[in-house]
DNA sequence: CCGCGCTGTGGAACCGGTTCCATAGCATTT
DNA sequence: AAATGCTATGGAACCGGTTCCACAGCGCGG
């Protein structure tokens, strides 16, 4: 089955290929007889368009290159969903990249963003550094950034540290006073930087009840329920242990929460746990987490990759 | 900034566009010297062949196209992130489609399978029709389908009669004679089947085992927590109520949690309960599991694919 | 009747690679 | 010395679209 190119349509409709490239993207210059014609042949011959020859001669690439950091977690897959839903009903097609090290990371932001590799590029939840930003806007490639900060990139942020305080209020409203909160680490390679906007709220929140600050109720590991289990078996083994843990993401409010029950505490009776990223298995285990609207914030980044 | 092309390597290199090509493919007919000159120039232009000419003159897209229901499910991600993996390291893109009703199924199924827009198909856990699989070898697009059934496509089975059989008889052998069976429906618009063959595997081993099989042990609805956790009600209200349930995958094992946790029964003292899939939550939620190995899954389709 | 403008149309040139054919240069064989 | 073969190379043709320029045909105003 040999495939069939827009001259087979001209030969068979019996007109140009300017023309049948005219029908085909809807050109008002056609007259209504002329574009019967054509889409009769298109259909006698079940044309469909070359995508790879539109894309070289358009001087496109009709795809979005998204870069996504490990999306085993779930506000990742969310965002991803969001940003996979709105592509779907554009033209373009999205190509997905995942970074799990330093290294892709590295390889994905120095080869991914040229002209001729993709149209756009959405980035979730990295943050370049001004060399990478450099190529970028030399390469003059338009690009997004969800969740990671950069002065000269478009970007939709989340105010996480207002989230974080609001988590914090809202057990100081409960009546705690000793909050502790765990992380992954705030410094780190990927330059992830929700925890650490969060640990402000949770700074912010305390210093405006008049709560002083103690370093031991910050504990910091990997970004896993086993670390965080472990880092809350040592804060609720302090001599004098936290009555509230805040965990910077459901994940490592999961392990807390396993912690708890190994250390025969009821939550939230003796101690509350709040969580962030609003994940299902949140409701089942009683655990109040912040809720983020993480596929909202998907499709607007596309909204916001085409208008610029 | 315009773009620079093979031909203007080829000036500046004084060689013609044909050796140029020929270094950038590795080819060994090019002479050392040549071969030098040639890098050379391609360094002083910072020259990067364009992807989609390249496309065009081989004839190949170069990318493989991913088709995937419902990514927010854990197993369906860990196999998106196996193929992820395993076509980074190859020269192929990464194109993704996510399916959440049956009319986005289709519409993938018709305009995906086209050798102008992929040369190969992944799908993972949904079954293609007669027709769908007519079209796909018509179309000549080697495919491959994980988890899911077609005799005339290449694919990648679990056996989840096997694993279904395995999590009943752990039961079994725990002492358990009054097991439920808890899953999404059975009979779906998507065709998903993992959780038919568990409960095919689920009965086989109460049959092996001479228990009766009771209709009333078995509740489907849909894939959730909050509908798993309404049949766990209904099962435990039951006049003669199971001492074990048996879910089809963890996202509704937690489900069937929240519900024992509701009614007073402590897991596994009062109710034994089985999961399946592997997520990570699992292990805090005093939750026995079955192990599938999705992310090799993955990378496994891929080197099937490439194999076709 | 001429010139002008407008509409609809044909097709060459182009996008930037790969491939194949022709050929030059040189060594080897007869 | 002629024939043969091999290696390295140049570049036209090609992949299948889009776009732009040229032009035909027609109506209209002067």
């Amino acid at each position: 089955m040999p495939a069939v190119t827009i001259r087979d349509v001209a030969r068979r409709a019996g007109v140009g290929i300017g023309t049948v490239s005219r029908v085909l993207n809807s050109s008002p210059s056609v007259s209504r007889e002329t574009r019967q014609r054509v889409l009769a042949a298109i259909e006698e011959l079940d044309f469909t368009p070359h995508p790879i020859a539109r894309r070289l001669s358009l001087g496109k690439t009709l795809s979005i290159a998204v870069i996504v950091p490990f999306f085993t977690r779930p506000v990742f897959v969310e965002r991803l969903r969001g940003i996979e839903h709105a592509l779907a009903q554009s033209e373009y097609d999205l190509v997905l990249y995942n970074v799990e090290t330093t290294e892709r990371r590295d390889i994905c932001f120095r080869e991914i963003p040229r002209r001729e590799r993709a149209d756009g590029l959405l980035i979730i939840s990295l943050s370049p550094q001004d060399e990478d930003v450099k190529r970028f806007l030399q390469a003059d490639v338009p690009t997004v950034v969800i969740d990671g900060r950069h002065p000269e990139i478009h970007r939709l942020v989340i105010d996480d540290v207002e989230g974080g305080r609001l988590a914090t209020e809202h057990l100081i409203e409960l009546g705690h006073r000793k909050i502790a909160f765990i992380s992954d680490f705030l410094e780190n390679r990927f330059g992830f930087v929700s925890s650490l906007d969060r640990f402000e709220g949770y700074y912010q929140a305390l210093e405006l009840a008049d709560i002083p600050f103690h370093p031991e109720y910050l504990k910091q590991g990997k970004h896993s329920q086993m670390a965080a289990h472990r880092l809350a078996l040592e804060l609720l083994s302090l001599p004098d242990p936290p009555t509230a843990i805040f965990a910077a993401s459901d994940t490592q409010a999961i392990g807390v929460l396993g912690a708890a029950r190994e250390m025969g505490l009821e939550v939230p009776e003796d101690l509350s746990v709040v969580g962030y990223d609003d994940i299902e298995a949140a409701e089942y285990l009683h655990l109040t987490t912040m809720n983020q609207p993480s596929f909202a914030l998907g499709t607007k980044s596309v909204q916001l990759l085409m208008a610029v």
